[in-house]
This record gives structure tokens, sequence and C-alpha cells, in this order.
DNA sequence: GCTTGACATGTTATGCTATAACATACGATA
DNA sequence: TATCGTATGTTATAGCATAACATGTCAAGC
């Protein structure tokens, strides 16, 4: 990994990293394409994605709405889950079951079949590209005459630096 | 397909068959492990698997605690989640994130990364082998440094009889 | 300008999912 | 038979999600 490794690379969720870049730039792509598409990206729903976009860490709707009423927004579920289900919609987040929580996508726009890595010590979710993992998924599909609308791949185990400490 | 498809064909759980054969056979299989492995298949335990083993839809927690209660067990919600807990960790069933709900385990015993196919429209859950899914997530988990301890790996969609139907 | 309709937001109330904490029972072991 | 570990039962509460209704906003059509 030398210069070419991007802010979106999967790893930096789990490595110290410049994040204003992570924050900037991918609302910025939302924002481009919310005009594209004429997909209303209001305050809420921004302030909202910005709230999932501050860490590399999956939120919860709780987590969320608290944030939303402190920047004066309502402070009632529907709130939240509204604002998240509709950037989820977009694309510009992602569902997490496993932690009944939220993450910002890392490739809005881009069309990928997102895999999630969670780390069980410290919380972070890395969302990296698994077009293999899909792909293996078709073909089990396809074997039992399933078709395939939606999926959710998550990962349960220890980043980087999390392995390297309980060691 | 001929005859050596077996009862635990995956594409089974999408069409009419002998359902007898996966309540008693896996319930069976159960047994032999539990005795084998010294765990402790106690009455609510083993009810709890028959009653996951009597449909191939995944139930909810507080659906098999109904039909726990009417066979006369407890009827608070920790008598099921401690009884399915029991049946998760021995791997004699799965818990389906996206439904909030467990299904029973269709190959007890034999090491297995399950890949679930839930149909949005009749709620049936097919449970297919997916080492390849495994393999290309610990490719992707390896280029990150993430180490991977459990999975979760689920696919919503159209089973071929309500594809059929919706067509 | 006014009306209408589509959509977003706010609020109340409620339902569903899951677990903490404590009490009781029971078999295995010493 | 005293003790310990494990299972079960019960109470209470925490955490996640949505239904239903009220209000506000803006733009299209009259
Ligand atoms: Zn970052
Ligand atoms: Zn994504
Ligand atoms: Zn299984
Ligand atoms: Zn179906």
């Amino acid at each position: 990994m030398t210069t070419e490794q991007k802010h979106s690379d999967p790893a930096l969720a789990f490595a110290a990293h410049d994040h204003a870049h992570c924050t900037g730039d991918v609302l910025a792509r939302a924002e481009e394409l919310s005009a594209e598409t004429g997909a209303r990206l209001t305050p809420v729903r921004r302030r909202a994605l910005e709230i999932l976009l501050e860490s590399h860490r999956a939120l919860g709707a709780y987590e969320v709405l608290e944030k939303l009423a402190e920047a004066g927004f309502g402070n009632q579920p529907p709130v939240a889950y509204r604002a998240l289900d509709f950037l989820v919609d977009q694309g510009f987040a992602h569902r997490i079951r496993r932690l009944n929580a939220f993450a910002a996508c890392m490739h809005p726009g881009e069309a990928h079949s997102p895999a999630f890595f969670i780390c069980r010590a410290c919380d972070a979710v890395a969302e990296a590209p698994a077009e293999a993992v899909r792909r293996a998924m078709e073909a089990a599909a396809a074997r039992i005459g399933f078709s395939v609308e939606r999926m959710n791949v998550e990962a349960l185990g220890l980043c980087p630096t999390c392995a390297e400490a309980a060691s």
C-alpha cells in the first residue's frame, strides 16, 4: 500500500487517518448524487449523514436521534428512523443488522455489494467491496432457484489493532 | 436431482416434501451429538428445537415462547431466549438477524458456514452451504488484516414458488 | 392570488425484541 | 448430607421500531 491508498480504503476504518477526508468527500458525493437524481437531501437527512460519517462505528437509531435533537431537530424516534431510512434507500448508508445500527456508505453511488467487518472489541466497522461474495451467493441461489434481491453480509471478529492488543 | 436428493437439500425448504423426515432425522442427530459432547438437551431445549423443526420458517423468540408455554414450560421471555441460545451455541439452530428470528440447523454437527435465503413473500428460509462465500470473506478480511470469528450471510428475495406466482 | 396535492417533519402512543437480576429446584460430587 | 454448578422460573426493565395522526412547506394548476 502506497500513495494510492485512498481514504476509502476499508483498512482505514481500523487505523488512524485523516478522518476529515472521509466526512467531507463522502458528503460532497452524496450531495452531487442527490442533485442528479432529485432526491431531497434535506437538513435533517444531511445532518444524519454527517453524524454517521463522524465515526467509523455503526450508530444505533437512538444515538443518531440524540445528536439530531442536539442540532435542534425533533427528538422522537421516527425523526431518526425516517432520516436513516432515506439514507439507506439512497444508498448513502447501510444497515448493520447484527448491531441494530447504521453506518455511512463509504462508496455512495458506486454499485456495490458491501460486506461489513465488525470489530467486537472496538466496534469499528469496515465496509469492503465483496463482489466475489455476491457472485458466490448468486451461484448458490441459482442452484435452488432463488432470486436474490438484497443481501446482508456481516463478519464479526477482531480488527488488526485489537488483535494485536489481545495477543 | 434424482433419488440422492436428501431431505436436507436446501431447495426442499421451498417445495412440498415429507417434512417428518426433516424433523425426525435432524432431531435424532442432535440427540446423538448431545450425547457425544455432554451437552444437556433438556426437555425445554429439546421442545424448542422441535418447534423450530416443525416449520421451515424462522420463528421469533416470542413465537417459540408461546409454543413452549403451551407445552407447559414457563411463559416469560428468558425461557425462550435461553433455550434458543443453547441451540445456537450447540449449532442446532441459527439466528437470522434480518428477521430477528431463529431457524433449526439442517446440518447439525457438520462444520458449515451457512447462508440463508429468505423468501420475502412466503417467509420460507432455506439454509445452504456456502463455503465459497466463506472463502471469499476470509480473503477480503485478510486484505485488511481482520480476523473473522463469526459470519452472517443472509439474502432476501423470492423463492421459486413465489417467483412463479408473481410472474 | 388561491387551491390542491405531494412530501417532509413533528408528536403521541404503542408494539416488538432482548436482557438484567434475583429466586427456586435439582442432580453430581465430595 | 453439605455443597456446588447448572437449569429453570419470574419480575422488571431496557432497547429497537413503527402505526397513526397533526402540522408545515412548497410547487403546480386553476
Ligand atoms: Zn475515517
Ligand atoms: Zn456502501
Ligand atoms: Zn446449519
Ligand atoms: Zn416463497
